[in-house]
RNA sequence: GCGAAAGUGGCGGAAUUGGCAGACGCACCAGACUUAGGAUCUGGCGGGGAAACCCGUGGGGGUUCGAGUCCCCCCUUUCGCACCA
């Protein structure tokens, strides 16, 4: 190659299509990555990505997403590891339905097609995945192991149905979990208010691990502590007491007493009124014959259902009605005005407080607003004696007070006083101490077609009856009207709905509900380790080996749907003895989304990236590498096109330094020390802090933007001497090493470039079994360094110094430096600042 | 309102422990090569200044020989929670 023309040739040029062609297909026929075994003498690591749902479209997202996990899995196996990094599809309801109705085609036929396409997409990108572990969940094998899981649940009493109030969103046409609705919209609907209504549904006893959800978190230390407070606020627990206020009398059916939750039953010789809200059962009952009044109880029903609409619900002003009534509080037999106002929850505790208007901002205000007394019964420990004391500035909520003005109970400190009251109120049968939680049970029935059909039968003589385990799985009929109105379009399918009871073998009526979708996804990652497993869900001794998942990957938005109920999936079924750990996932990365022009990537903005596009233009490995080099994984990323034509660029320069150097490169010669030449032994450097900065990301925290920068530095370095390689300054065994080593820290991220060059380079055996690169640290290290020379905190002159010197030599060096001694003229020395290795700074005065 | 994270060139972002601010890339500018280039190579690139130097990490204070990094106050953005009794 002539030295003044550096100009490829055509056959130098570097052409992503035919490379990354060649290899996906020889890829498909050779199995090293994806042969995970059972109980290998290698450590397991099991790797994921959380589901895609077969929406029909990758995005950059999902890229990036499965970016990340690739690259850990291709690192994982090159250091030895036994890896599973399995691969499937979601089934996700609403979509196929919709598609259904647009389209006029089968959901089925819709989500089976998509899915096609989406895995010829992730093959294409050349994601390392263990193709015959490939989980569908909405295929019949899958809702047969689903619906076995429900049976067991209602066998363990863990699935139930109830009528209640539930969420309803008009646009999916169907009951929605209190976990999907955000901020009183739906998770799926932005602009679409959810609904409450009063229907019968099944549910599953999530609460029952509530306690446990809860405390288990503290475990998870390889969890984003945001994940993990998410999770702690949504659970919601509250340590409190229960305690009766009796009304003297029945008002309705709604009876005599009024039960108020409170967590400081300490200061409950302070209450000065009652509170119930609006929507409470007593209040219906107090409002019965009063016309006048129930119309200020609607006002203010209507209120709280304005604010929790418009997501603001904690700005309403405070306002309420006396009610006329009164009740007694247990421990003084005070007679307490009851009140009802706006502020006060029907969901939360038993929607009745006593308030308490020293102690309690809340009440303090309304106290205030409404001419309430307000009475101290907490004051500052610290003496009785003292003016300030006993009259502390209101409202003073401390929970570690003295208790005052509370009869048998003043003397106490706020936490003796909250075990004695409510062990006074049990003993006298009038409240007790509990534990609520905000956390609610969840609501699993689906009005949708396309779901796994819940396994339950009404019988008119046995009532509800599981189907038996031999008719599993219940099918879902092929020809369906899909109409979205509310009603299950399952019910208007007579074959489906017409059963027979399995007990007494009379006529029943099928459930023409259908499940959550997130029941799926609750214990996916579980059946890879047994695909194809037909006589259980999996093999307990296949998840004994392979679980708790070392990382799972996904993003924030599933903090407290998937993540919460796979959490309690895991729970019940160990629970049941099928599992033996006690959380799914050891630890979880979050990634940031893929923002365009500011807005996250969607399909109704029209912002979205086609990775088809970028691939069909720079290739996969460069839509890869950009993907994790804009920014650090866990932050969002800016997608900007120009910016991957940077690492186009970058790819083509280390495809044609390669091409032009293999030849001279002999592997045969081994590399034995320091290399001899000073542009050898730069080389020789820069590689083995390549290699050092690289692994160290891989084993910390995956700033794979910053991995890829040391490697274009590491290129960029090759270019810089490259006539001195071109003269034969460096040795042909460096030469090679280098190479070869380039090669396999690209790996993870370009795995396509990098077998590509690997055979040019004559690697021995396919790349997929190459170890990853070791570094040197004695070869790494620097033999000259400069150190920065400070005067007064300002750089003004630079020394350069063997690596290993002492600091009498540096300071001698600094000394006598030129600029140093200008600067001292007419100075006297105060201090000699020595970093090793790192910097002098001089003080003058 | 409470809590968390973040704020660095024209842009995305580096600087892991208090120690040379701006790695790497994009964009831009100049040059080289070329019949040509959606190509490649080399160099430049925070602001001011002819230079010496000065200024510079959202703003204001502080600690320190030394602060993007630590402390205090404030501003902005994003996320989470929000009458939770």
């Amino acid at each position: 190659m002539p030295q003044d023309d550096k100009t490829p040739a055509r056959d130098e040029r570097y052409d992503p299509q035919r490379v990354e062609t060649k290899w996906s297909e020889q890829w498909q026929q050779d199995p090293a990555l994806y042969a995970a075994e059972l109980n290998s003498t290698k450590p397991k690591y099991y790797v994921l990505e959380m589901l895609p749902y077969p929406s029909g479209a990758l995005h950059m997202g999902h890229v990036r997403n499965y970016s990340i996990g690739d690259a850990l899995a291709r690192y994982m196996w090159m250091n030895g590891y036994n890896v599973l990094h399995p691969m499937g599809w979601d089934s996700f309801g609403l979509p196929a339905e919709n598609a259904a109705i647009k389209n006029n085609t089968p959901p089925r036929e819709w989500t089976l097609s998509n899915i096609a396409n989406m895995k010829a997409q992730m093959k294409r990108l050349g994601f390392a995945y263990d193709w015959s572990r490939e989980v569908t969940t909405c295929l019949p094998d899958y809702y047969r192991w689903n619906q076995w899981f429900f049976i067991k649940l209602f066998d363990q009493g863990l699935a139930y149905r109830k009528k209640s109030k539930v969420n309803w969103c008009p646009k999916c046409a169907t009951v929605l979990a209190n976990e999907q609705v955000v901020g009183g919209y739906c998770w799926r609907h932005e602009d679409t208010l959810v609904e409450q209504r009063e229907l019968e549904q099944w549910f599953l006893r999530t609460t029952k691990y509530a306690e446990e959800l809860l405390r288990d978190l503290d475990k998870l230390e390889g969890w984003p502590e945001k994940v993990r407070t998410m999770q702690r606020n949504w659970i919601g627990r509250s340590e409190g007491a229960l305690v009766d206020f009796d009304l003297g009398g029945t008002v309705g059916p709604a009876g005599s007493t009024i039960t108020v939750f409170t967590t400081r039953i300490d200061t409950i010789f302070g209450a000065t009124s009652v509170q119930l809200a609006p929507e409470h059962p007593l209040v219906a009952d107090m409002t019965a014959n009063n016309a006048d009044l129930r119309a200020k109880v609607e006002t203010l029903i209507a209120e709280q259902r304005k604010a929790r609409e418009a997501g603001d619900i904690g700005e309403i002003e405070k306002h309420g009605i006396f009610t006329g009534r009164y009740a007694k509080n247990p421990f003084n037999h005070e007679a307490l005005p009851i009140w009802v106002a706006n502020y006060i929850l029907m969901d939360y505790g038993t929607g009745a407080i006593m308030s308490v208007p020293a102690h309690d901002e809340r009440d303090y205000e309304f106290a205030k607003k409404y001419k309430l007394p307000v009475r101290v019964v907490i004051i500052p420990t610290g003496g009785e004696s003292d003016e300030t004391v006993m009259d502390p500035p209101l409202p003073f909520a401390s929970d570690d007070g003295l208790v005052v003005n509370s009869g048998q109970f003043s003397g106490l400190n706020s936490p003796e006083a909250l075990k004695a009251m409510a062990d006074f109120a049990e003993k006298n049968g009038f409240g007790k101490a509990t534990v609520t939680f905000r956390l609610k049970d969840w609501g699993v029935s689906r009005q949708r077609y396309w779901g796994t059909p819940i396994p339950m039968l009404y019988c008119a003589k046995d009532g509800i009856v599981a189907v038996p385990e031999k008719d599993l799985p219940v099918l879902l009929p092929e020809h369906v009207d899909i109409t979205l109105t509310g009603a299950s379009p399952l019910a208007n399918v007579p074959e489906f709905v017409n059963a027979t009871c399995p007990k007494c073998g009379g006529p029943a009526r099928r459930e023409t509900d259908t499940m959550d979708t997130f029941v799926d996804s609750s214990w996916y990652f579980y059946r890879y380790t047994n695909a194809h497993n037909d006589r259980a869900p999996f093999d307990s001794n296949e998840i004994a080996y392979w679980f708790p998942i070392d990382q799972y990957i996904g993003g924030v938005e599933h903090a407290i749907l998937h993540l919460i109920y796979s959490r309690f999936w895991t729970k019940f079924m160990r629970d049941l003895g099928l599992v033996k750990n006690d959380e799914p996932v050891e630890r979880l990365f979050t990634q940031g989304m893929v923002i365009k022009d500011g807005a996250k990537m969607s399909k109704n903005l029209g912002n979205v990236v086609s990775p088809d596009e970028m691939v069909a233009r720079y290739g996969a490995d460069a839509a890869r590498l950009y993907s994790l080099f804009a920014a650090p994984p866990d932050r969002d990323l800016d997608w900007k096109d120009s910016g991957i034509e940077g690492i186009h660029r970058f790819l083509g320069r280390v495809y044609r330094f390669i091409m032009r150097h293999a030849n001279s490169a002999h592997e045969s010669m081994v590399e034995t020390g320091l290399a001899p030449s000073p542009e050898a032994r730069q080389i020789q450097r820069k590689l083995h802090q390549t290699m050092k900065r690289v692994t160290d990301d891989f084993k910390g925290r995956w700033h794979f933007n910053t991995c890829i920068a040391a490697i274009m530095e590491l290129v960029n370095e090759l270019y810089g001497v490259e006539e001195k390689i071109a003269q034969g300054a460096v040795p042909a065994a460096l030469l090679a090493r280098v190479q070869r080593d380039l090669v396999l820290l690209l790996a993870p991220f370009a795995p396509y470039l990098a077998h590509e060059l690997w055979e040019t380079l004559g690697g021995k055996g396919s790349l997929l079994r190459a170890p990853w690169p070791k570094y040197d640290p004695a070869l790494a290290k620097e033999e000259e360094i400069e150190i920065p020379v400070q005067i007064n905190g300002k750089l003004r002159s630079r020394i350069v110094v063997p690596a290993d010197v002492d600091e009498p030599f540096v300071k001698e060096r600094a000394f006598a430096d030129e600029k140093v001694i200008t600067a001292m003229a007419g100075k006297q020395l105060v201090k000699w600042i020595y970093v090793p290795a790192k910097l002098v700074n001089i003080v003058l005065r």
